[in-house]
DNA sequence: AAAGTGATAACTGTTGACAGTTCGATCGAC
DNA sequence: GTCGATCGAACTGTCAACAGTTATCACTTT
């Protein structure tokens, strides 16, 4: 059975791994069993290896020495010091788009915003996903690879630490007001206010997550 | 010879190959032969690939499928890139510094730059090692483990693609003066003027490094 | 009964061999 | 002489077995 897509098998482990660490299927701080993960993907353990030395060097797993690899975990000062690094990539990323934005970023930041206000307005949660495709969409328009690549490396990171935690809470309406405000700094070209506005934006989604995280601690087992 | 630190042997590698690429004694743009490498590092292919992969993920190394892995290389273009990456995280860095700075990271700071100041003055040039050191002072005083991880991050990439040009060509008195105004902003709290001194700066050792790269190009064939 | 100790099992770390692919070279045809 | 095809060598990708280490559990001893 060689579904073999021509891609190598550790690349191929790697979006697979990704996959499950980011939508909770393997929660933070599981440990990871090699044999046991390579047997249920029908692969040997070098490739799998490989890809656990990436995911590790990723910062979605942490790497025990003769202990194996676990699922990456923080506590709410780890997340205060990953927030500062996502900060100050997408501030200077906010900065960036409101230089660099043509036509198409700024109906694409609107288009965005218009989606979650309309989720909002059937009565459903503003989620995780409205969230991400707006500051996809602000990356975007910065037109900065390098700085869109680590941005995502660190919400991956956030993604995972969160996933342990009641999504439903995870989001406020404040969040969109915020994006909406960003879409229109960034249309008008202001660099600096879009700046602030993500600063105190990223300021207002940390305190909503390590409230969350030390209030309703979902951790216990 | 039993030169086994209880470390891993990947671990280990990854540390080897860091320091080979760092120095220059793998230049960049330089194929990686697995078996041949593994033979002269006295171990097997299995962990020579998991550290390959680390490198590779930290940008060190690229990644050809089925064809190995090179030394990372970077056009004026891909350097401009990096550098933009760079200032969004030293930028913050510098406001951060000023604002957590205690005595002791002052004093380092004007140490560094002192010593600096000393080797110009006895004739000798203003090398790549104080430069680092400045920054690297500079990020102790930001107190963010996450943004220094980065910023070293870039460094190395930067790092590698200097190597290939004349060391003695990469940098100027102009990056010490900086440095200095640097420090005293940070000595002072003048966050935003800190982070004003520190885009400036690396404006110009940017510029500094394209021109080396477009005009004196070493890189012949 | 509690604590220490040794054996066993499970898992990570490592190795050497095998399979598939790509690049180069050599030979042949035009 | 040059272009093209085919053969071969070299290298990456993958796998299964081996060695070393850690953790667990039963057993002994006080």
């Amino acid at each position: 059975m060689p579904d073999n897509l021509q891609r190598g098998l550790a690349v191929q482990m790697v979006e697979t791994l990704r996959e499950r660490l980011l939508s909770g299927r393997i929660a933070s701080g599981t440990r990871i069993n090699e044999v046991e993960l390579a047997r249920e993907l029908n692969i040997s353990r070098g490739p799998l290896r490989e890809a656990i030395r990436q995911l590790v060097s990723e910062g979605l797993l942490v790497h025990r020495p003769n202990k194996g690899a676990v699922v990456f975990e923080a506590e709410p000062g780890e997340v205060e010091a990953l927030f500062e690094l996502r900060a100050a990539l997408e501030t200077a990323a906010a900065r960036l788009a409101a230089v660099r934005r043509d036509r198409k970023d700024i109906t694409a930041l609107r288009r965005s915003c218009e989606r979650s206000r309309k989720h909002l307005a059937a009565g459903r949660q503003f989620v995780h996903h409205n969230d991400l495709d707006f500051h996809r969409a602000l990356l975007e328009a910065a037109r900065s690879p390098r700085i869109t690549e680590q941005v995502w490396r660190v919400q991956q990171q956030i993604i995972v630490v969160r996933s342990r935690q009641d999504v439903a809470t995870s989001h406020s309406d404040a969040s969109l007001t915020d994006h909406e405000q960003l879409a229109e700094a960034i249309a008008e070209g202001q660099a600096d206010r879009a700046a602030e506005l993500m600063e105190r934006h990223l300021d207002r989604v940390r305190l909503q997550m390590i409230t969350s995280m030390t209030g309703a601690d979902t951790s216990q087992d």
